[in-house]
DNA sequence: GAGTTTTATATTGTATACAATTTGTATACA
DNA sequence: TGTATACAAATTGTATACAATATAAAACTC
């Protein structure tokens, strides 16, 4: 497992929330997990805390950053307006090996859909929604989206529920997204993408949304039954 | 010099264009001259490239980041979106502290232009602005601005000329406008903000379409002279 | 027994030595 | 003369040992 790889295996650690936020990363547990020594194993963290991923504290060791109710509303102000200029941008940025690997992956997101396999199909999302970025291929809001893409893909694990039958009806939504957008890329149409990453953003919204406002329990008995 | 104080010389000297952009970092000429050892020099430079100040190639080390065609225009593209996002935040987050603080900047500022030294207005602004993201107090928001805010300042640079007293106007326009900005984020006007920072940001655009497209000499002699 | 100081342990930070990779140069050959 | 290969130098990457700092525990004072 070389350095990349590790690096790799940590962020996706992190996404699933198999590492919680706020959870201490032992530099001498760490590294001897990985077989490298702590050298290498800091600068992996340090890299990692450079993509918002990792907070590091000064002779205190890093951990997994945080997920607190203000970064919750900071990522709700902030995402529309990024994603929908990274939208814009990738529609008319992208290069056609780009858009060739886009499809690559939305297949396997389609297939990760069908055979319900959750895991793959959070890690297809991403790598979609990561690729939509290199098209953007904008220095300066690449930082800025990386990290939202990150807390995304830890907020949307945290709210979505496998046995809830709406979750794969919002599924299919997103896959009609994914498919619409690339289309939107490849015609170079900038304003219907715009469009596009907005409706996908609101499933997301809603998401959230129904899971601090669920459907009541019905709290007059007698009226329920009637 | 303590590890803190080296990263912000370093990122110092860049910003001011002493280490120019594309310049190669040694590492052991730069522990050398620091009077410390190649580990925590390394972690200094893959801090500053996760900032976006340093570019970090596998196995052929760390170059000071470039200032291509390609990203002066993605800047002028970005920034005034992330600046007016900023200055919205600000005015509606600002603390009381951060307010005052904002003001002690701003008459250092004052004073720097009053002497003509360049270098202090350059800082001086350069502080400004940085704790105008402070306020902001958005972490999804401050990686893409704070790269900005360093392409920002060696882009004026790159353009500014001391001896042109057009210059000199173009400075006191900027003192003016950071006083009605503390004066809208004192007051949480988050309108006014946003309009005070899209004219600030036409003082840049300006400087930089003047550069490009500058008063032309006279073609026809003949005509110059009627 | 509560609070403070001291001591021990654990963890992070730094220096140095060594390994791996890349780059430059010299030489052989077409 | 141009290209390819082999070797040498320089530079980056990693491991390990040691130093500094923070946390936890124990002893002490009041």
């Amino acid at each position: 497992m070389d350095k990349q790889a590790i690096y790799d295996d940590l962020k996706k650690r992190i996404l699933t929330l198999e590492l919680e936020p706020g959870a201490a990363l032992d530099e001498a547990r760490l590294s001897e997990h990985y077989r490298i020594s702590r050298t290498p194993l800091r600068e992996i963290l340090r890299g990692l805390a450079g993509e918002g991923c990792v907070d590091i504290v000064n002779n205190r060791g890093a951990y997994v950053s945080s997920m607190s109710h203000k970064v919750l509303r900071d990522f709700f102000v902030t995402a529309p307006m990024i994603y929908a200029a990274i939208g814009r941008l990738a529609a008319q940025n992208a290069k056609p090996s780009q858009i060739h690997e886009m499809r690559e992956i939305q297949e396997k997101f389609r297939a990760a859909i069908a055979a319900q396999a959750t895991a793959d199909m959070v890690y297809c999302n991403q790598c979609f929604h990561a690729l939509m970025g290199e098209m953007a291929d904008n220095p300066y809001l690449k930082p800025s989206y990386d990290r939202l893409l990150i807390d995304h893909a830890r907020i949307s694990q945290t709210f979505y529920r496998p046995r809830d039958p709406q979750m794969a009806e919002r599924m299919y939504s997103a896959l009609d997204h994914h498919d619409q957008m690339i289309a939107a890329i490849e015609a170079g149409d900038s304003k219907t993408m715009v469009d596009l990453i907005v409706e996908h953003w609101e499933l997301s919204r809603d998401l959230v949304e129904y899971f601090v406002k669920p459907d009541p329990l019905a709290y007059d008995m007698a009226a329920a039954n009637s």
